[in-house]
RNA sequence: GGAGAAAUGGCAGAGCGGUCGAAUGCGGCAGUCUUGAAAACUGUUGAGGGUCACACCUCCGGGGGUUCGAAUCCCUCUUUCUCCGCCA
């Protein structure tokens, strides 16, 4: 959510830079600053009229103690006035409240400036490209039938269990898996990340923090009975460990790192682009989240890519790197960066990353700050990114490494596996 | 699931319906003393809104109520603790 006050003082710059989101922001912003010079006033009229209030009662309280009983009869009658004015100032305050907190969840994140204009993922920037694409057998085949080939997953029986995008992991495929989020998790504590385990099931308040509600409700499984949410990422958990904190320069950088699976519910998709590991419902996740001061956090940025480069390195996977053009870019994310790899026997890259910068999107809702050196509170900047999701990256070593003895096992995971190759 | 008790500032812990944003202790910060440190002593130390700065307003788990006036009384929700039951 962004601060008024940022708003009022960058109007002009604002509108440009959201115009890259193809957001016209012209009349919002206006209301915007109309609605808060509303609640301004009224808050300023409903103080004046509670320190009426609160001086006439304690006058009353002094008549009393002096016996002056019937004085403080006429002034009991001066304060129910004064109630009655108070309560519809109040009512009026929490109005303009209210209709400015939902003009602001209305509005995305600024994009950075380094972020291209643009309308879809055609828009991306390719930034970064390495590894080479493996020169395939004949007859190799997408992951869905190795999978089915090796017996190590099984989307029938996902379906039978719970229904589409819930496969089950068997064997051998359980294994790399496991072998994967161990391995991710090691890469992550190697580069200082503390490693945490969350809840799965967030409250609505949780939900707003990290900017999933209210405007992405559709995306979450919703627990209605007591009101949780299943989370659709670690980073919802993570981060809000963190709400309603004041850190101190100490405390600086936060780096936290936890495996969950996510639960999408992704409605309306469907072909070739869904089929197999692409796109499910339930899949498993390393996150890696940092609480970063303003200063940093664009390094900070390139640390995390720096560490997922490293990752797909030492797996030898082929990717690239994407920076997100303003309309592909997700509504609180400043900058992103996605990771790519490229599945040989789909012939297409497969999103497999995003490491992003809030800036301090997130924090303005969470109320997470800290104080400077001399004492001053300021918003502090949160960044996250995935390292990695599993099943792409599964499916990318399923296809890629694909030869007619069986599917090698990448070198730096085989004392994770046990096994050098699935066959 | 049943029965009781509780929720106050970074922590611990007082608090008669008015002078309580809240005693006291610890911790933090600044200073005195010291070659330096510790100890001791002195001062200072919650958050949000608002203002050029004051003033002023709000906040004692959340929400509602009683009252001229609520941390203090009532209702409700949540959480924690103790006892009983059940259970991986």
């Amino acid at each position: 959510m962004l601060q008024v006050s940022n708003i009022r003082a960058n109007k002009e710059k604002y509108i440009a830079a959201l115009a890259k989101r193809n957001f016209d922001a012209e009349d919002i912003f206006t209301r915007v600053l109309q609605l808060d010079e509303t609640r301004r006033s009224t808050q300023s009229r409903l103080d004046d009229t509670l320190a009426e209030a609160n001086q006439l009662s304690k006058e009353i309280g002094l008549l009393f103690k002096t016996g002056e009983h019937l004085k403080a009869g006429a002034l009991k009658e001066q304060s129910a006035q004064l109630k009655e004015a108070s309560r519809s100032l109040s009512e009026e305050l929490t109005d303009a409240v209210a209709k400015l907190d939902q003009l602001l969840y209305s509005i995305p994140n600024i994009p950075h400036e380094s972020v291209p204009a643009g309308t879809s993922e055609e828009d991306n920037e390719e930034i970064f490209k390495a590894g080479d694409i493996p020169v395939l057998a004949e007859g190799s085949m997408p992951h869905w039938e190795l999978a089915k080939k090796y017996d190590i997953i099984d989307f029938e029986l996902g379906n039978k269990i719970t229904g589409a995008g819930f496969p089950v992991y068997k064997g051998k495929g359980a294994r790399m898996q496991r072998a994967l989020i161990a391995y991710f998790l090691d890469k992550a504590a190697t580069s200082g990340y503390k490693e945490y385990q969350l809840p799965l099931l967030v409250n609505e308040a949780s939900g707003y923090g990290t900017g999933q509600l209210p405007d992405k409700e559709g995306q979450m499984y919703h627990v209605t009975e007591e009101d949780l949410y299943l989370i659709p990422t670690a980073e919802v958990p993570l981060t809000n460990m963190f709400r309603d904190q004041m850190l101190s320069e100490s405390d600086l950088p936060v780096t936290c790192t936890g495996y969950t699976p996510c639960f999408r519910r992704e409605a309306g998709s469907y072909g070739a682009h869904v089929r197999g590991l692409n796109r499910l419902h339930q899949f498993d996740k390393v996150e890696l989240v940092r609480i970063e001061k303003p200063e940093n956090s664009f390094a900070a940025l390139e640390g995390m890519v720096d560490h997922v480069k490293e990752l797909l390195e030492e797996l030898k996977l082929p990717y690239r790197i994407l920076r997100l053009c303003g309309g592909d870019m997700g509504f609180t994310a400043a900058l992103t960066y996605d990771f790519e790899v490229f599945s040989t026997a789909q012939d297409r890259w497969l999103e497999i990353s995003s490491v992003s910068n809030f800036e301090t999107f997130q924090t303005n809702r969470l109320k997470l700050r800290y104080k400077d050196k001399d004492g001053n509170k300021q918003l502090l900047h949160t960044l996250n990114g995935s390292a990695l999701a599993l099943p792409r990256v599964l499916a990318g070593i399923l296809e890629n490494y694909q030869t007619p003895e069986g599917i090698m096992v990448p070198e730096v995971l085989i004392p994770y596996t046990g096994f050098d190759r699935i066959d």
